[in-house]
DNA sequence: CCCTGATTCGC
DNA sequence: GCGAATCAGG
């Protein structure tokens, strides 16, 4: 009959006490976790955020090691579109046209050319006609 | 390899 | 706010 709820693994002001108490005892992080039944981590992190602090272990972490870098965050697009170009900008087609991300040289170009002077040493090698620019693996579409 | 504590991140 | 995960040192 009694109207005996779960324990949420909610930390009362028992065992926050006992946690306290064991603490000060100079019990570890995992003995205390045994004790009370829970994961050093949980001692630890409830420890730290109650505001205690641990006297042994000086342990220093170098910097923010603890990132996330998948955050691709759009907040600049410096890719230069077909639109983009000039009679100045390098025409060199930069990846597959098919793909995402295809773009243009856009680097200055060299005299009258339509490409910039290290593309255009590609484009013009040697020969009397120009060769097709973009190095295409296959064109099987 | 075991332990310790500290910080960060996801739920 | 909680704890796991990760990191850092002994």
């Amino acid at each position: 009959m009694s109207g005996e709820s779960a324990e949420p693994m909610v930390w009362t002001d028992e065992r926050i006490e006992q946690l306290k108490e064991l603490w000060a005892e100079g019990l570890t992080t995992g003995e205390i976790g045994k004790r009370l039944g829970v994961s050093k981590n949980a001692v630890v992190g409830k420890a730290h955020r109650l505001g205690l602090k641990g006297r042994p272990s000086p342990i220093k972490r170098t910097k923010a090691p603890r990132q996330t870098p998948a955050a691709p965050k759009e907040k600049e697009q410096k890719i230069r579109s077909v639109v983009d170009l000039s009679a100045h900008t390098c025409r060199w087609p930069i990846g597959d046209p098919r793909e995402p991300g295809f773009h243009f040289c856009g680097a200055p170009t060299i005299a009258n050319k339509p490409y910039c002077a290290e593309h255009a040493a590609i484009a013009y090698v040697g020969a009397s006609s120009p060769k097709s620019p973009p190095p295409r693996d296959e064109d099987a579409a």
